[in-house]
DNA sequence: AACTCAATTAAACGTTTGTTTGAATTATTT
DNA sequence: AAATAATTCAAACAAACGTTTAATTGAGTT
């Protein structure tokens, strides 16, 4: 009977559930959402194949619960951080950016899986083409670029709405990208070119995105 | 017999073969390579199922010549661009940004078909995650990120390597987000946000970039 | 007109996919 | 301890996928 029971589920939260949530993250990371069987994500938590369907309804269910489980934090931490920031200060550009880039750099940070990998999977939903993915991202989205456009164009009044609109997009492009491809520079640029950690890609994104940010305009 | 005259077939150039390659790039531009089916892309192509393996032997390399067909162009114009500036002349950073970026957004305005489709498809390559995909495009841009990181220093000496290679890299994550996602900005921000044209788009991708390449190193 | 070979067709193949089922097991409550 | 609910399990399901096969068509050549 695994209809009736769904919502006293979801506050329960069974250990094979949380494995089933870690377990898809980490392949999810690697692969992609559409690539991880649900046969693959089941062995690899040592549980039974309908351990999916059982707990969360459906595959794509899982990989909702996977994705707003790491968005919605970072999305709190980025409007904290904003409200922090003293916007009257010189440097106050670059302070918004740091309040877009450094949550995730700190969850990747922090969490006791491996840097790179949350990067992926990260990556994986913030620039997503895949419109499930997006739609369940963007949700709360709105919130977050409405306070860091009104931010931006405090500090730099010559910027118009469109523009500051636009250069966010910019800045979240950036990021998502760097952060899934970073590894792969070594290979690129064919030995010439180096990342030793997250954290210089960090301060490198943070120096070219705010010198972006705070741009003049064209005409 | 579709195995001996695979060669011949390969400049002969059928109608069929031809139908299957422009349908199958409106299609993964919207959908994804994955997510397209044989079905889907024969049916609309007009032909049978089975005209995708007789013409290109199986669907991995109908995406690869999907794939190398858009960037291969690309970035021989990107190198042909590269070279006609004058490295020595004031602005010659943000030429070097043009660069880059106007031989995807000619190729865009020049197609018949729209904009946007091509946009996608042309991010879909670029920033894709699938190994199957980046392996292709990769292959021909190590000569065209070493060619951008040794004008980039030559413009902006202070720039060391390693950050110039990173900034190639922000840059094309800025480009290839905001080609994706530009159409859904006018939703996201809920109205007070909409990009007129492609060519705006451009132009402001070219500001912002021009001050993030030319940005002065942290220390 | 007979032959040749590329091209198309309909049908089937074997896998893999997410999902469902009903019984067995374990945990919790009465 | 009995009864009830929650979880796990093996097995099977239908659907969709890329691919292959063998027969058929059609144009070009000998």
């Amino acid at each position: 009977m695994p209809i009736a029971q769904r919502e006293s589920i979801s506050s329960s939260t069974t250990a094979t559930k949380m494995r089933l949530l870690d377990v898809s993250g980490r392949l999810f990371a690697e692969s992609g959402f559409d690539s991880v069987s649900l046969r693959l994500i089941t062995e690899n938590a040592e549980a039974n194949l309908a351990a999916v369907n059982y707990h969360f309804g459906s595959k794509e269910e899982l990989i909702a619960a996977v994705v707003e489980k790491l968005v919605g934090p970072v999305n709190q931490r980025r409007l904290a951080l904003l409200r922090q920031i003293n916007l009257d200060v010189s440097g106050a550009c670059q302070s918004i950016v740091e309040a877009f880039i450094d949550p995730v750099i700190e969850a990747a940070s922090r969490g006791d899986e491996e840097d790179q990998r949350f990067c992926k999977l990260m990556s994986r939903c913030i620039a997503s083409r895949d419109e499930r993915i997006t739609s369940l991202v963007l949700r709360q989205f709105p919130e977050v670029l409405a306070k860091f456009v009104d931010a931006l164009r405090l500090v730099c009044p010559w910027i118009s709405s469109d523009v500051a609109h636009m250069r966010i997009m910019f800045m979240a492009g950036a990021m998502a990208h760097s952060l899934f491809h970073y590894d792969k520079l070594v290979i690129i640029s064919e030995g010439r070119c180096e990342i030793s950690s997250l954290d210089s890609l960090r301060n490198e994104l943070v120096q070219f995105l705010s010198a972006g940010m705070s741009a003049g305009t064209s005409k």
